[in-house]
DNA sequence: ATTAATTATACTCAATTTGAGCATAATAGA
DNA sequence: TCTATTATGCTCAAATTGAGTATAATTAAT
């Protein structure tokens, strides 16, 4: 316990802070000055004799950069290794070691459209609402297999990531998926971070600086997953919506298509909505407008909707 | 974005290192040199430099320190607050801020039986295996009751947590628990941190240093969710074992007594376990020895077990 | 004004899963 | 041989889920 050892670290807070425009989910970035032009999540320095915590700290600098009413927040995952590109070239001076803790944050609105960039141009492979991507069968499915090879441990994660070769597609794998590709050399950023040689020739989706499609990737594992089972969805509502409007919005972070009236049914049974008495006009029939039952207190435990996804996902 | 303010930190990786102990869910932890006696959590720091992954980083003090064999690791939360008792008097040197790391360690072998402590002498309100225990109704329910008073907010907080008074009890709720009666000053914790007056005089079981028993329930609730989707019991396993055994094992950990046939029926749809062929010879019938089928590679995301936990468990 | 397209909502029904239990099997010890 | 004890096989009703049909209330087109 060599106490002289450097220890000492500056903490970075990165946010996916995540909305849905149209039927998109996007995620807000900042853009990139250098050669690459390649998107970024925004970030922040903690610090800690100001902020009390780190989630203060982080809402702190999200209002003055941003003007967002950003409500649900919840930590990621805090990555402490060097994935950050310090091996490369022209760094900070040596002993400054960055940590960088990864929040996702959920926001009702997104002003400025050009700031807000949609999951699925990072991830094409994740959107299966038209069926299974083609991406996947040309171009990810024969690389990864090539690269696996052999490998007995290799072909049994990319069938617990990708499903490959007949198990079925799990929409929660996205962090797995991507950091098996990440290993592959399939993404941009294997080439950047210096451990793929050549460049890939394949976009697989748009890059992002240092680790934030990593950071990306988490954030929508863990909101697929939460999804599942607390009334998330709602803290990306307007306080009015109809019951397609949740059902769209909740399709669009899946990244798949549920069926309709069992979505309801669950909706019903768990007591999440409640009838506003007013209408909704668009085309077809008008729709009646809820609203969340427990909007007040920022009641994130409840049990929340189990998704109906159905049987047969894998094709 | 003045540059120029303190941002530098040192970083803490403190592990809730669990295993089971006949049917005792214990921690590894270390004895206190102070007056209070209290023990903590082990953690070391984290030399950025050093290890690439805070991962590693952990595994490593681990090793070094305790000479234990862990598998499966999580990381948990970090914290970045001074509820490290930093608002106290004789600190370290000013602008030495620790943000702490916490994860949860599985462990199959507890040796040096001193050095580990049982999960519910610290919660005792969790174990729920022989009934109801009985320090709700009699210490800790009439205290928040009291503490919640007419405020309509911390009475649906108390709902939430405890059940109180008509909803289920939720075994996954241990730190929200946990976080309601350290503000309501029912935890010697909340003394000691300055929050409270006087000290209290129930012991609402033993106290940790530090922020140490935040991170074992935060370890305690993340362990208990994942038990059900994820196949972690055979972390804490041996390599052969009967089906009983971890049907045990689940239930300490879970503080819950399940149904044995609907337990195993589980086990069974879901592959997760192939027979060894050999026998276990106790008191009754011999049972069949099991092992986990899937033990070669870290196969931590097949599906799990459901647990059949049963209907009405608010009494 | 009628028709078609569109969207919303109510209801049905079989298959599966779950909760809860009984019945029986195999052993040790009295 | 009987009893206590543990393991394991099987049943059955209730609840949940997956998948669909039928019908209602609109707008837009003819």
């Amino acid at each position: 316990m060599d106490k002289n050892h450097t220890a000492s670290v500056l903490i970075d807070l990165s946010a996916a802070i995540v909305s849905v425009r149209g039927n998109q989910p996007v995620c807000l970035t900042v853009p990139d000055v250098s050669e690459y032009q390649t998107p970024g999540l925004p970030f922040g320095p903690f610090y800690p004799d100001r902020h009390r915590t780190m989630e203060i700290g982080l809402r702190q600098w999200v209002i003055e950069q941003t003007a967002l009413d950003i409500g649900y927040v919840e930590q990621l995952y805090t990555f402490g290794d060097r994935g950050r590109r310090s091996e490369g070239a022209d760094n900070k001076k040596e002993n400054e070691h960055i940590v960088s803790v990864g929040y996702l944050a959920l926001s009702k609105q997104c002003p400025q459209p050009d700031q807000w960039s949609e999951w699925y141009k990072h991830f094409p492979w994740e959107d299966w609402r038209e069926g299974r991507p083609n991406i996947l069968n040309q171009q990810i499915i024969p690389y990864l297999e090539a690269w696996a090879g052999f490998d007995e441990l290799r072909r049994l994660r990319l069938q617990q990531a990708f499903g490959v070769p007949d198990k079925a597609w799990n929409d929660e794998f996205v962090l797995d998926r991507y950091e098996l590709m990440y290993e592959a050399g399939l993404v941009w950023e294997a080439y950047a971070d210096g451990r793929q040689k050549e460049k890939i020739s394949a976009q697989n989706g748009i890059a992002m600086q240092l680790d934030h499609r990593r950071i990306l990737a988490t954030a929508m594992s863990r909101l697929r997953a939460k999804l599942k089972y607390r009334p998330v969805v709602f803290e990306l509502m307007p306080s009015a919506f109809t019951l397609t409007h949740v059902q769209k919005t909740t399709e669009a972070i899946l990244g798949a298509i549920l069926h309709k009236q069992n979505f309801r049914r669950q909706l019903a049974k768990n007591e999440l909505v409640e009838p506003t008495g007013k209408i909704s006009k668009a085309r077809g029939r008008p729709a009646e407008l809820f609203k969340f039952k427990h909007d007040e207190s920022q009641n994130t435990n409840l049990p929340g909707l189990r998704i109906p996804l159905g049987k047969s996902r894998n094709f």
